[in-house]
DNA sequence: AGGTGATATGAAAACGTTCCCAGATATGTG
DNA sequence: CACATATCTGGGAACGTTTTCATATCACCT
């Protein structure tokens, strides 16, 4: 492997000369240039990151921390925010934390040792001591997620409560009063949107029934599907079901339609995020839709900024969502 | 951000010291190494990754590459390929390469000044740059895919072209001589997966009809019903159908209920990949499992092993496959 | 007392860059 | 022609580790 006193020796230059055709700014004679590009042509030269994160005591490198494993929402904002960090030629290091405490801290170690430009993170954390760090040691971060704890770094998402409650409230207006939800795990987004399911029950004068609601241990299909099968088992009135994610009002709409329920006609089912899939299934999922590209794109846009003008910036950006109704709702007969 | 010589004066040590409690090899008194212990919890000391990496010469991370929009399939072999990295305590550098030859270079460029250890690709390449440099740099590489140009490095899959036509004899033993193909972009698994379905057709005497396969341009579901589209205009008389990956299916099946057709009923529909999905929409899919999470942890146990034994391996390495018949097929009538 | 091996520590080189400083050569200006 | 300024190049320190080598102390045995 080529070093960059090798290429000076074969362009017959010092190593200083072939670092500034690299880093460009400053004066090389075209013809010295030419020779040493030459040199690196014929060496297949290429810098040696480490060396150079050294001297410039940083990498050019952001993290991306996500959950374990990511549902399709998570899978679209990655896709956006790994183009566009490559857009501005970062590297993009993978960091998964699952949402247990322990492994929060292994993940935040590995961070640690790293020296990392900046990080996006683009699930709930639970452990303070993420911000802690990460505040202290001046490293830019943006949450791209609901920020549950409060965190110095700006949190760029909707307003998932009243979402939920325009996606609830929806249901209310086609004639549903016996309305269920079906929840995760009782933190982050997942409560956030519960939260906004009770609210839009209230302003309606429904009084909220502990037994319409469940919560599903992970966001994947097949919990929706034990979940829905729960909710059966505990409670038989309700004509409408409001799950907190698209997956999960898939996995619930299998189970209802394997106990030969019709969709929507005997029972409407509202999700949430808007996942591809959602106009794929049948029926078409009514949901709600974050502006996920514009998500993405601001993320690392106002990480890029934070980085190189070294303002640090904080606070929640609100982006606005829409419901997309299409047939999994009806009017109650 | 404190470095090793700060812990070291606290300790009141020399740097080898501290550096010794951290590598543990060879003789610390255990007075001292509580004292540095202690030091280096004062201080919320770190070892800089950089540094570290530049005197062994090599990162403790391995570079996954993958496509520009992943697949749900991709997805699932990306966190289970992620979470096995991290157990072998390695670090995760993500490359996104779409399939654009001068993307594909730049995300080579990436690569090369990131002294990885290693490298695992989970979609295939066609710039026979890739191979060349790789192996000559000896930087052990393991394909989580198909291999369509002809790699130095192992590639663990499924035979391809034997799957692909079993899910077509399936279609046949049910009766079906009129089989339509969504196959992708003519080049890696799509060209095999197709190339099964045409031996399929042969050995049991049917004629290929050109006109009977449609080429999509990406494997969403979009581009499935967009293809679906495109073959109910050029053929009709088609009574079922292989799509060479569950989403590109999911996707024509919308096409086709959406046309008032009834699926098994009126159409029968073959998938590919057994993403989660697949058993939970309406109909479920039947369709071909690839043993991901056997692939997964193959491809990272045998990277380990080339990494830490130093021993090159290549070669295909076949994994069995599964037809799991749901509901998306049924007897021609 | 002297030797031997195990235990414990420090000094300093090396890894591959970047960048500051100094010096050399060319180009212009009065 | 002298001098200032612009252009060009090299030397060497610095970045934060690991690792080799050398040396010091200790415990034990003859």
């Amino acid at each position: 492997m080529a070093n960059i006193k090798e290429v000076a020796k074969l362009a017959g230059v010092s190593v200083s000369t072939v670092s500034r055709v690299f880093n460009q700014q400053s004066y090389v004679k075209a013809e010295t240039r030419a020779r040493i590009l030459e040199a690196i042509e014929e060496t297949g030269y290429v810098p040696n990151r480490a060396a150079r994160e050294m001297v410039a005591k940083h990498a050019t490198t952001v993290g991306i921390v996500m959950p374990e494993t990511f549902n399709n929402f998570q899978r679209q904002i990655f896709s956006i925010v790994a183009r566009q960090l490559e857009e501005h030629s970062y590297h993009t290091g993978f960091y998964y934390a699952s949402t247990e405490a322990e492994e929060e801290m292994k993940c935040l170690n590995r961070i640690k040792a790293d020296r990392l430009d900046g990080i996006i993170i683009l699930h709930e954390l639970t452990q303070p001591g993420f911000n802690e760090y990460l505040s202290t040691r001046n490293i830019p971060t943006v949450l791209a997620t609901f920020s549950g704890q409060s965190w110095d770094a700006p949190a760029i998402h909707i307003s998932e409560e009243e979402a939920a409650a325009v996606a609830v409230r929806h249901l209310i207006n086609k004639g549903h009063r016996k309305i269920a939800a079906i929840a995760g795990r009782q933190f982050s987004f997942s409560s956030r949107r519960l939260a906004g399911y009770g609210n839009a029950l209230a302003l309606a004068n429904i009084a909220l029934d502990e037994r319409s609601i469940v919560h599903a241990s992970t966001y994947s299909m097949r919990s929706g599907y034990e979940a829905a099968r729960r909710l059966s088992e505990q409670s038989d009135s309700f004509t409408a079901v409001f799950a907190i994610t698209d997956e999960l009002a898939i996995g619930a709409i299998r189970y209802f339609q394997d106990r030969g329920l019709r969709i929507p006609e005997d029972l409407s089912v509202v999700g949430f995020d808007d996942i591809e899939l959602a106009s794929f299934v049948s029926p078409r999922l009514t949901t709600i839709a974050q502006p996920i590209e514009e998500m993405g794109n601001l993320a690392v846009e106002l990480l890029h900024s934070m980085i190189t003008d070294k303002e640090t910036s904080s606070g929640d950006i609100l982006l606005p969502f829409t419901l997309i109704e299409r047939e999994s709702t009806a009017q109650l007969r």
